[in-house]
DNA sequence: CTATATACATACACTTGTGTATGTCAAATA
DNA sequence: TATTTGACATACACAAGTGTATGTATATAG
């Protein structure tokens, strides 16, 4: 029952994904081979064609176990109810720069599926998932927004879709900053900072 | 001395450099063969081999003919005296935005450049002269934050370098994003409205 | 204990792409 | 006008990667 064999099996399929993911963070996605990944897993590329179909079929794999829980993540965050919905973003928002520059494997993965590949090729159905994932986060962060508009937290001739669409963009461009030139933003000390001037903005207050 | 061959010559350089671009924004720098652009040139690798040593020299070319002249143009905005510096940085960056938003050659480029290529494996010493133009461009801001500080246009507390990076941040994540989804955000109406809300928390006055 | 299917490893056939070497022809030069 | 040379086209040799087909050992089921 137990299956040992099985459990064999998931070790090196997991070895496998494991492999790839330190690949394509080397080489990127299109200049790693099949026979790459079977090297650096210990096996054959008759182990990679029997967990796998073929290359697509590897990454979305990968996808599933690493880009998948940080989105869900993402997701899950708790309310805080002692906030106003303004503070929430902006707390959430500073949790996850954190987070990203605590957790070397979400770098890692940020990194893998941010900068080490493009998916104008062979990946370009793969990029309908991504972009679900995407809009799932952006309503969590919109829901919000329109939550402290109606609050009067936030200025009323705001337009709640643009202010969505902004920190997104602001929050991927910091990351993905960041994850190219780790030194050069800090994000450990300064992300609260760097968030600051937008939402210092957005609130009614002024300055402290 | 006219040269009649040499003119010819460079038209079908050119030829090759279309062709190229084209098929880079189809289907990514990796999948991309020496093969097909020549073919989509109407030529054969002869020619490519010709003018350029390889797929790297080509792209390389690529990047001084339309990546170069994009960023230099960014650093030669006319300064407006009758502004503030704070004022003059965010119509600049409106300028950036709408100016994308109306040219689709720009929008080619940048996609090209930004989404259709990964700078890990033969690009990666492109990458230091990607890297040079975003400095210098940076640079470029930094000094007008530098100004407005002095002037007391912004509030002294705010770290100069990183506002740089965050409005960097910013515009990067707007740009991408706009060019990944045209309809999502509409950046030839909104430019100004996506960057208000980063502009509006520096400055001392409030809303209008 | 035998048989079968799992979990691979090995071998083969094929395609695609690259770099170079050589051929070619028209335009430039003398 | 003879002849170079520039601007390619063609041909060749080679490497690397992919997918599949087949071999094989071992755990597991009956």
């Amino acid at each position: 029952m137990t299956t040992l064999k099985k459990q064999q099996a998931q070790i090196t399929r997991q070895k496998l994904l494991d492999a790839a993911t330190d690949l394509i963070l080397e080489k990127g996605y299109a200049k790693t081979s099949i026979e790459g990944v079977a090297r650096a897993a210990g096996t054959t590329r008759g182990a990679v064609y029997w967990h796998f179909n073929n290359k697509k079929d590897l990454f979305i794999a990968l996808m599933d176990q690493l880009y998948q829980p940080i989105s869900e993540q993402i997701l899950s965050h708790k309310i805080d109810y002692s906030l106003t919905p303004l503070k929430q973003i902006e707390v959430l928002c500073g949790k996850l720069l954190l987070d990203v520059a605590h957790d070397p494997q979400k770098q890692k993965v940020m990194t893998v599926f941010f900068l080490k590949c493009d998916y104008s090729g062979e990946l370009s159905d793969v990029l309908e998932k991504k972009h679900e994932y995407k809009t799932r986060g952006i309503e969590t962060f919109r829901a919000l927004f329109e939550l402290a508009q109606q609050q009067g937290d936030i200025d009323e001739r705001f337009d709640v879709h643009l202010l969505t669409i902004s920190l997104m963009a602001l929050m991927k461009g910091l990351i993905m900053e960041y994850l190219r030139f780790p030194d050069l933003i800090q994000l450990e000390h300064h992300s609260r900072d760097l968030l600051h001037p937008f939402f210092l903005g957005l609130s009614t207050q002024s300055w402290d």
